[in-house]
This record gives C-alpha cells, structure tokens and sequence, in this order.
DNA sequence: GTATAAACGAGACGGTACGTCAGGTCTTTCT
DNA sequence: AGAAAGACCTGACGTACCGTCTCGTTTATAC
C-alpha cells in the first residue's frame, strides 16, 4: 500500500522525507483502536486523532482504513506464524497450520477475518490482499505438495491446487461462514489434516 | 354494494395495511441496484430512490441495506439450489455442490460472498446469517453425512462436522479467498468431493 | 437568500416544515460570534457549533457564509435606518443620511463594509447586495431628488444617479476606502450635504 | 511588502542573492492566474505552481497573497494613471479623475477593488493600502486644493478633506457600491466635476 | 580554493475548514 | 395506521490551502 519500489538508489527523493515513526505511530494506533474498540469501527479521524497525527498524513500514506489494517496485519503475521518446513508433507502442514490457527484465534484472526470481509466489498483491497498474502504463502505451500508427490509420501495425480484448498478450506470455512463460533484447536487440526491426508497418500 | 365479508376472526389491523407491492418493489430495488453498480455500494438512500418509496417505508420493514439483501439472496437460493438427496452420501453431495456451485458463478456468489463480507463487520448480520442460512442447510447436510455412516459408505469415528467443513470448506475458500478468480467448475467439484472421499471411506 | 417566494398558498409544501427557530438561532449565532471574533473570521463550523445545529441544516437554507451576514444585515438595518421623508430633498437627505451614518458607527457598519469587501470578490454575493440592499434604496432616493426637482427645490436638468453619488459616494468611500479611521460624525454629514447641495440648487 | 532595502549598499548581504527574475515571474504568475481564474480565487499554492517556484521562495517576499496583488497594483498603476498638475482645480482633477477613471475601467479596476475589498477583511493589508496607495495620493490632491483656494478659484472655509471626499467619493462608490455595472465614463467624469464644483466655487 | 551563508526546489507535516453523503429519527400532511 | 416528503442531528468522508519545517542542491561572496 505504502509507495515502495526503490530500484535506482541514486537521488534520496528530494524533499523532506517521510517520517517513519509517524509511519509506525499510526499503525500502533490502528491496532490499539481496533483491539479496544472494534476493527470494524476504524475510522481516518480516530485514527489520525488518536495517533495524533493530520489526516492528510495518513492520506499521504494509505488511501484507506483498510490500507493501514492491511499493513499492520502483515507486519505481524509474516513474524508470529510463517510456514514450517518438516521432513514430510503431512507434517509440514500440521506445524503451519498449528501455528495459523494460534495466531487466529486471537488479534490476527480478529483482523483477517474482517480484512477478508472487506476485501468482499472492495476490489483494491482484494487485490492486495491477494499479492501480498495469498499468493506468497500459496507459492511456499504449493512447493510442499510438489515435494510430497516427488518423495512418494503423496500419490501421483493430485491436482495441488486441490490439495491446497481441501487442507487450507476447512480453517477458513471456520474462520469465515459463522456457524458455532468455536475456535480453532490444536486437536480440530489434527483431526482434520489426518482425514485429508488419508485421501492423499498412496 | 358487496359486503367485504371479512370472515377471517382477529384483527383487520387497523389503519392502512401495508402493500405487499411495495414490499417486492423495495427488494426489486435493491437487486436492480446490486446488479447495476455492485452490492456493496448499496445504500438506503439509494434504494428508496430507485423504488420511489420513502425512506421511512424500507425501515419500517427492514433494519438496514443487509437486511434487504439477505432477504433478495434467501428467496432465490433455496428456489435454485436446494440440497439433493441420493442414495448416497457421495452422490448427494456431488449433487448438492454441483448446484450450489452453479448458482454461486451467477448472481447468488456475488451477493453471497458480499454478504458473508459484511457478516464478518456486523454482528448482527452474522447471527441472522448464520441461523438462516448456514444452520438449515448444515443439519440437513449433516443427516447426509450420518445416513453414509450408518449405511457403512463412511467409516466410523468421523466427526460429521469435520467431514462437512472438509467438503465445503474448499468452496467456500475459492469463494471467499482471494486468489485466482477462477470460478468454480463441476470438474472441480467433482474432483475435489472424489478425493476428500477417499479419505472418508472405509 | 432563502428561498422565498410563496404564490399559491394552496399546498403547505409536503413533508416536516423548516422550523423557523431553527433559522432564527442561527442567524442569532451568526452575529454573536461575528460580534466577538469578528465577521471576517465567521465560518459555516463555528456558526454551526454556536447555534447548536447541524452544518447540514445551514446549507439548506444558506449557500454560503455570507449569505448567513447578509440576512442578518438586512434583518436589522431595515429597522434601524429606513430612509426619511421630509418636506424638502435637502432635510430628507440630512436626515436619512445622519441615521445611515449612526448605524455605521456601530454593528452595521462593521458588517457592510466587510458584505461590501466580499461583494468584490465573490460575483453572487454581489448581485444578491444589489438587488436586496442597494436597488431598494436608491429607488426611494430618487423619488426625492425628482421630486425635488418638481418643486424648483433642485435645478432642473440635473442627473438623479449623479446626484445620488454625489451624495452618498463620499459616504461610502469614508467607509470603504481606508484613510485616516475617523468615524462619520453629523456635522460631517451636515457639512457634506450643505457642499453639494449648494451645487445642486437653483 | 517587499523586504526593505536599507539604504546603506555597505554589504552585499552574504549568501546566494535572491533572483529578481523569480520575482517578476511570480508577479507575472499572480496576474495570469487573476486574469483568467478571477483575482478572488489566487491561492499561494497555484501561484507556485503556476510559476513553477517553491512554496518557500514566495514566503520569503511575501507574507500573503494579498501583498503580491499589491506590488503588482502599484508597479502598474503608478505608471498609468500618475495625478495631473494644471493651471486650475477643475482642470486638474478632470484630468487625473479621468486617467484614473480610464485604468479603473480596464484590470486595475478588477484588482483595486478586490484590493480595497480584501482590505475591509485584512487589518494589515487595510494599513498597506492606506500608506502606500491612498495617503500618497491624497497628499497630492490636498495640495490641489488648497491652492484652489489661495488663487481664489475655491471658496475660503471649504474643509479640504471634504472636497476630495466629494470629487472620489463618487467614482469609489461606482466602483464598489454593486449597482449596473456600468463603466465609469469620460463624460460621466465630466458631469460630476462640473455639479460638485458650482457648489465649491465663490 | 574552500568555507559559509542564503536562495531555492521539493515535499512532509499539523491544522482548519470545506461541502457532501448517508445514516437513522422526527414531524407533517395525505390516503 | 401506512405512506410520502422532507427537515433534522450526527459523524465521517476526502480535499484544498494554509504556513512551517526539513531536506539536499545551487550559487554567490568572504577568507
């Protein structure tokens, strides 16, 4: 969201340079707001109220709430949950998906459930959500499927895709279509990627 | 001179009846709308506009542009996509999903997944959807699921939950998870309800 | 500035009526604040915030500050200087002119000076000064001056407009053109009269 | 406006000098901008813009917008319409009256009384113009009078500021008071002369 | 020549106010 | 009592300029 993109470290951009820990007051604002009193009712003026900051600031650097939602939950995702990497495939994905679920049921799933709320009803942040997480994390997770089929731990034929979705579906099923509104658990994990698994092997 | 023979016992209700006219208008507004310049810009404003009724009219009848919605995308589905008994499990869901799947790709999965969106913002909304949509749908399912047990298509100690959230799950993630924007085709339904049960059956 | 203009009393206009307090507070707002911080300084937020009201209630009934300034203008100059007939043009003239100038010394002077600083810059403002303060008035002014004519008071062959702006152009440049700040006296306006008219009579 | 120059040439000021060639093409900006979008609407940002300058460069000349007006005022109209010295009263303000009557009709007309109407709302603009526009010339025009009145040609006792006020009020008013917009003519100059001087003559 | 000092362009920044939009409530008259 | 119309308060929107600031760069005098 933030204009990015160096490339040519020539010019140091002439003006007076962003400030980043204005860039990173807001942010904190963002979330400190979100926790006490709800993502879904962020707004510019709290925020910038709140961070002490002109609206115009914030505008400078995200054209949305959800620009600045997008960025905070990223920064925190990328270090509290990244994918693991185990000698299988099988328990590749155990550890990672314990580890998503963790971070789920508490600030990060508040927020990426209302993140991918939003990204429903609005096409830019649809897009970035899909670049900047979906895509990345797929790619990692896909080379896993790859790897299991080429060891022999999956049968050949699958369709990784599907793989993909029949592991990763079931928690974002749960995350997203409101049903009991239990939380997601170590043991539902487990569970739920042996019985995946079992049509998966040879 | 024709007695208006009210014969029915109660009430008449008193005062001027509510038009049942203006109660489809209103709906036929709001999809109009929808379809027009996307559902998430729908606004009540907008809508008493479009149906040439007055604001106070709509929220006599509903509390909010979701709450019309929810009721536009309820009266089609369960018209176009019932779910569908066969003599087994796996063919009843191939049927059912294959249904849903094909309403999803029109009209239906673009209000849908806006209204699941906004379910995640508000949670009144949620419940509605929840008790409306999902829990009806879901015990029928789950009957599915419990017949194929019971019949020994399935094997024993599943839990029905986790075999719902394992055939639904990857729908509702292509739908809700920003990806590919790939729709969702019968080969894929197929495919995936094929390999999940491999992992279900005995 | 507001919209005026009744005709057919017949409909009583449909739909909850502007409540007339409503705009007497306002405009009340208008002047105290332009009274203590001063009227160049007024802004559609603070008269807002002053009179207790929603910024949206002024724009309907006011497209601008301004407007605001000059019905508050008109409201009370109307009362306090209306133009004063006497036997001859001469003692009329000295009479309206000695209470058009008494209210300038004090609120009203302070306010036209700055209707008339924004009239410059603002081409609405303008005409709605011309047709609602200026054109009204000099119409009764003219009736004087022709009539002073008639009587033989006046040399025949005389220009009314001339006139008229040899009367009353000093005045307004005193008010309008800085100088030295001094305020318009009687004798000032006395001395004022009896010059030009000693060029006027017979 | 402008940052005065002291006088002693002693030092050179140190530093990089500023350039008059921005400075004159700011002027030329604020004019070309005034002339085409309306001398009401000049803002510093388009100004800069327009002139392809800095913010800064122009903070450092001048404190407002309303400045630059100014200086580009005066650099015109002192060349224009300089007051006219002849052998009597009469003559001499016929003919400075319709000099300046004649820039008045054409973009100086335009900027003075934006000029004189942004003074009514601006304290210190209101103290440049009287310092460097009116007195300056009001002195001159004194002297007019008061040597009408040593050859005779006036009446002893007239009160010279009331003469001046009588012959420019007039053509202020037209100019400021909104009435027909009509342009201030020759012969409207003229006749004005003429009615104000038989009553100031012996 | 090399400091030093100011001019200059660029753009960030905290502010204030703008005029608009939609929400949800209310008041009025008509049906 | 329902319905249409529209006033009303509320809150947020995104934008425009303001005047100040912080940079890096340029251009002149002074040492």
């Amino acid at each position: 969201m933030t204009s990015s993109s160096t490339g040519a470290p020539s010019r140091p951009a002439a003006g007076r340079p962003r400030n980043s820990d204005t860039t990173a007051l807001i942010l904190q604002a963002a979330l400190d707001l979100g926790e006490k009193a709800g993502f879904g009712s962020l707004t510019m003026e709290g925020i910038a109220a709140h961070a002490g900051v002109a609206k115009t600031t914030i505008y400078r650097r995200w054209p949305s709430v959800w620009g600045i939602v997008m960025d905070a939950f990223l920064a925190e995702i990328t270090k509290v949950a990244p994918l693991q990497k185990r000698p299988t495939a099988r328990a590749s994905f155990k550890a990672s998906m314990r580890l998503l679920a963790k971070s789920y049921r508490g600030r990060q799933g508040k927020i990426l459930h209302l993140l991918l709320g939003q990204a429903q009803l609005d096409e830019k942040l649809r897009r970035e959500v899909t670049t900047r997480w979906v895509v990345p994390r797929r790619e990692v997770a896909l080379e896993f499927v790859r790897h299991g089929i080429e060891t022999g731990e999956l049968r050949r034929g699958l369709d990784p895709d599907i793989v993909l979705d029949a592991l990763y579906g079931p928690l974002y099923h749960r995350l997203l279509v409101p049903y009991d509104d239990a939380p997601i658990t170590d043991a539902y994990v487990d569970s739920l990627v042996d019985t995946v698994f079992r049509g998966l092997e040879r």
